[in-house]
DNA sequence: GACTGGCGTATGGTATACCACATAACTGAG
DNA sequence: CTCAGTTATGTGGTATACCATACGCCAGTC
């Protein structure tokens, strides 16, 4: 027809239900969850009324949620938003830094000078002071820089379950992060792990890297206030 | 009643949709899905009529099995079960090699010595000569050594995703196991393991089973049949 | 004979009604 | 007042009907 009349491809991939489930999932990452006094609850029926749909698609929604790990489905219970147990963030930290330990490996055999070359850009955009000024900023820098190492290591999927710890890590960061002279260390460990990368040092780079993200494990684990105690008296309920 | 009658302390988190979650994948496990000739196809009320459920169930089982990377939805199109890509292959080995890794790393420090003296049962439970005889049965016994490391890390998180991954990979299995002297060298490297674990020595430890699983990759690297073509063609379709 | 357009059918997506069980609220006997 | 038994209500689980789109089929046209 009118060549001038191109448009959109057209997603015909679009459904309620997975549109629900990305909203739904921010909606969670938003909450306070280890506040002890939110409702951890969700309802169906009024998730359904809020979102104007059926309760399918959000059913559908929450079975993929469930299946992420980020809510539990009880039998004629109801539908709860889960805390993650002590245990399970270190566990989380862990796997972290196994998969980017190995990705940092990759990068040093698949990752072009100029790849490497950004790493040391986003790493030295905040000098230690202003790291202890702008935690919140340095984060998301911090969590950008990780994820940069995943994806120069060319294998998808290691980022995308270390995307999806990511996630459930957010929340988790609030607390663990707010420590100031943590950052600080934080970015020269990061340079080393550059220097490492740049000297294609497998080793050292995959050494570097598991060592850094075992460092946050452990400071975690000591520092971590403990809502074990909470998360069992909401589950109980 | 009658107190001859006591019967299962009933299961409440039975559902139909966990039910045939676990049916639907075991069958599609079962299917030879790197045959060119089978027919990927599957049909919401075919499966349903053939269960004797509606398709509710059914479809909360496929949107599970879509997540976990078996099958895929499309819209108005039809459910699909999904082949591995040489690439996606060679990326599950990866990832698997980073988690074992990491996994014998933490065994050096966590497993008892009884638990690492088990593991030598196992790997010698086979000569190189028994190996060659029955690859099946080694097969069998070599995931079942692998997955030992991953338990005695004491990281469940490791060998859950370890263990999605080794469900992925049993059709691959059985291509890439019927190689002969693969296993009898397999059988050394695990010794080599084990002794690392012996020694408590993570460094090395974490080394052994890192190259140990890369070789793998890098075996089936070289010898995959590239059937991309095939699911490229069948994609589109 | 090739092509266009309508129409029927198949499919996944959604809405809705109903079910079984869990739990709270209530009732009435003691 | 206490507590067993009953009823009412809320929840997730399941069944079913309907919808919109994708796609093949076929008639009709040129």
């Amino acid at each position: 027809m009118a060549s001038t009349l191109n448009l959109r491809p057209v997603d015909g991939t679009f459904s309620l239900g997975d549109h629900i489930y990305g909203v739904l999932r921010e909606a969670i990452l938003d909450m306070k969850v280890y506040d002890p006094e939110t409702d951890l609850r969700l309802d169906e029926r009024a998730l359904s009324d809020a979102l104007k749909i059926s309760r399918t698609p959000v059913r559908e929604a929450l079975v993929r949620l469930e299946q992420d790990g980020f809510v539990e489905v009880r039998a004629r219970k109801g539908v709860y938003v889960l805390r993650k147990s002590h245990g399970e963030i270190m566990e989380m930290i862990t796997v972290w830094a196994a998969l980017e330990s190995m990705a940092a490996r990759l990068a040093t055999e698949r990752a072009s000078d100029t790849e490497i070359a950004s790493l040391r850009a986003m790493a030295g955009r905040f000098g230690s002071d202003d790291a202890k000024a702008h935690i919140e900023e340095y984060s998301e820098a911090n969590i950008a820089f990780h994820q940069r190492i995943l994806e120069l290591s060319q294998c998808t999927m290691l980022k995308t379950i270390a995307d999806g710890l990511f996630l459930h890590m957010r929340a988790v960061r609030r607390k663990a992060m707010a420590e100031k002279d943590r950052s600080s260390r934080s970015v020269a460990e990061h340079i080393g792990i550059i220097e490492a990368l740049e000297a294609r040092d497998a080793d050292r780079a995959a050494k570097e890297t598991r060592e850094h993200t075992m460092r946050l494990h452990d400071h975690v684990r000591d520092t971590w206030i403990d809502l074990d105690e909470v998360t069992k008296k909401n589950a109980a309920g």
